[in-house]
DNA sequence: GCATAGAGTACCGCTCAGGTCCTGTTTTCG
DNA sequence: CGAAAACAGGACCTGAGCGGTACTCTATGC
């Protein structure tokens, strides 16, 4: 139903936290101050770890920490570790997702891909700590911009 | 991995090639004209038919129709049909997803989930058939605006 | 009345995400 | 130096849900 899996939903939980440190965070505390199960807090520091987002220090008095500030981090980026590049169908990027023979859709997809894309790394996880203004310009520069009123996509394909 | 289910993926396709023709059209036609299974588009075309976006006429010369102008239906309204609403996690709409106890960020997904939404509704189905603008401002009005150079999300929420 | 084609429903197998566990390695501390 | 702490890196298992299939019923046209 569209939507990204538990696991990168935990990861995001995850960097928050981590970002209320400063000093180096056990896998066990993390878990225990984010409500979530253990192993599944340990496995995913592991992958974010790998995938260049933290910094580990191992041994005892070990632990993880932030390689880079919270706002500097998109929630693409964590996506992208946890559940691999954003990718709508199997069909950008060159796949194929079925309907090969002269699909007209081929590389269309490629431009809803590049919005979600585009829209998930204009959101930092610093911009989830922080409450969400409810009434004003909350997405400002031009992701909400009441689609409904006017007529869909008008002005999104320049075409 | 953030990708939406093959069925939608078919939906979409199924819908552009029922935009092709003016009279109705039976669901043989349609699978051997789009190269996907026969079952498959019949079942999603009962799917698509149950929420409003066909019309059906039933018995001998039968087949269905769009019940709308491709450019007045959002890709959103597609992938609703057959994958359900929009939902980057289980706690948008105010469900939980597994950290319940005092989450920071329950309600923050809302601002994602809306974002991802609203990119989906400005795609219309015609946007999907005529070719994409290769350089030029392809996304014009505001998803894609470089989000890699400036600082990530800054300005995406208005606190 | 027969052929056509959608409407509705029920079912089944396969994939993969989600979760658990184990073992090895590194570092600190007594 | 030994023991404990904590990360590193797998292997493995299970369940839900997606994708696909089949069957029957009903409506329409010739
Ligand atoms: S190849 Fe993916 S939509 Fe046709
Ligand atoms: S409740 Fe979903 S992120 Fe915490």
């Amino acid at each position: 139903m569209f939507k990204l899996s538990r696991l990168a939903d935990y990861a995001v939980v995850t960097m928050v936290e981590l970002g209320r440190h400063v000093e180096l965070v056990t896998a066990p505390a993390l878990a225990q101050e984010t409500g979530l199960p253990e192993p599944t807090v340990a496995k995913l520091l592991k992958v974010l770890l790998a995938d260049g987002l933290l910094q580990s220090r191992r041994g005892a008095r070990g632990g993880y920490e932030l390689a880079l500030p919270l706002k500097d981090i998109s929630i693409a980026r964590v996506i992208a570790a946890v559940d691999g590049p954003v990718m709508v169908t199997a069909c950008v990027d060159g796949g194929d997702c079925g309907c090969t023979s002269g699909c007209s859709l081929k590389g269309k997809w490629d431009v809803v891909n590049d919005a979600i894309r585009a829209t998930l790394e204009a959101i930092s996880l610093a911009d989830m700590t922080r409450g969400a203004p409810d009434g004003a310009g909350g997405l400002s520069a031009g992701v909400r911009r009441g689609p409904e009123s006017a007529a869909p996509g008008a002005a999104v394909l320049g075409g």
